[in-house]
DNA sequence: ATTTAAATGCAATTATGTTGCTTTAGTTGT
DNA sequence: ACAACTAAAGCAACATAATTGCATTTAAAT
């Protein structure tokens, strides 16, 4: 997902400002999503946890990012197709974990549809697979 | 799921202690999820919090509970079908978790069969359903 | 440039989860 | 029933994750 921060804001109407730039740019580095402590690690020199913590909510509320949470109960975060919204996160895709590396993707495998039981009404679905993403499948074949 | 915490124990040989029975009975008088939150809150007087979690541990391990992450990244604990072993969790039904009333369900679906890329192999995969449950709906119903 | 509002940083607090070590209590064998 | 052994419980300390209130800074608008 290639973005520009400065316009990803703009079409938001959030203030720019350095750390907020800096988060996005930090994102968008890789299709793989990317951990709350990744980024603190990453950032917490520049940015302050508290300011990290607050402008990831805001992102997530505004549909800029999504948040996918894992086994260990740690947010990951991924950049929102260009389709999500405030209202709608249009992040109705498999995500794949794996239990090697802990990376997580973004599948471009779609949520079957399923049926819910009488009285239960589902709004969103969300599927994750755990198992060996292709990176390291390969890295076990090399040995 | 109707059990005998008793029998539970003494069929995974576990020694039989007072907090790991009263651990068991507090998870089975609902078929709804428990949360570990809602688990220290209740037990918190008797059990000490570590305790606790070393028992869920050894639970979730023994294939006794099974766990599941709400969107919150909390843990919520619910009896395992009798099929679940150690070595491999049966837990390949769908949860839903309410946005209302925030219970989780172990629902009678099954997950669906997907297809996932190349390179990327799947061992278990997780889907939860966000809505409103069959409680909630009623609830609404009436006003 | 000045004003205004929003975002950041900092300190403090709460919640969550883990580790090492001591004490307690089941279990096994006599 | 008792002793011996071992696993589990409890406690203190620590680590990490997340939130809140408030002072300070900074971006945007006038
Ligand atoms: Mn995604
Ligand atoms: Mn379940
Ligand atoms: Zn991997
Ligand atoms: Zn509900």
């Amino acid at each position: 997902m290639k973005i520009n921060p400065v316009d990803v804001l703009k079409e938001h109407s959030l203030k720019h400002t350095k750390q907020r730039v800096r988060v996005l740019e930090e994102i968008a580095l890789d299709t793989v999503a990317i951990s709350q402590p990744e980024l603190e690690k990453k950032l917490g020199k520049e940015i302050d946890r508290v300011t990290l913590y607050r402008i990831l909510n805001i992102y997530e509320d505004k549909g800029i990012l999504h948040r996918i949470m894992d086994m260990n109960g740690t947010a990951n975060y991924a950049i929102c197709s260009t389709a999500c919204t405030a209202d709608h996160h249009h992040d109705e895709h498999v995500h794949f974990n794996c239990t090697n590396c802990s990376r997580i993707y973004c599948l471009d495998v779609k949520v079957p549809k399923m049926t819910m039981p009488e009285g239960f009404k589902a709004a969103t679905i969300n599927t994750t697979a755990y198992g060996i993403c292709e990176k390291c499948s390969l890295q076990v074949k090399e040995n």
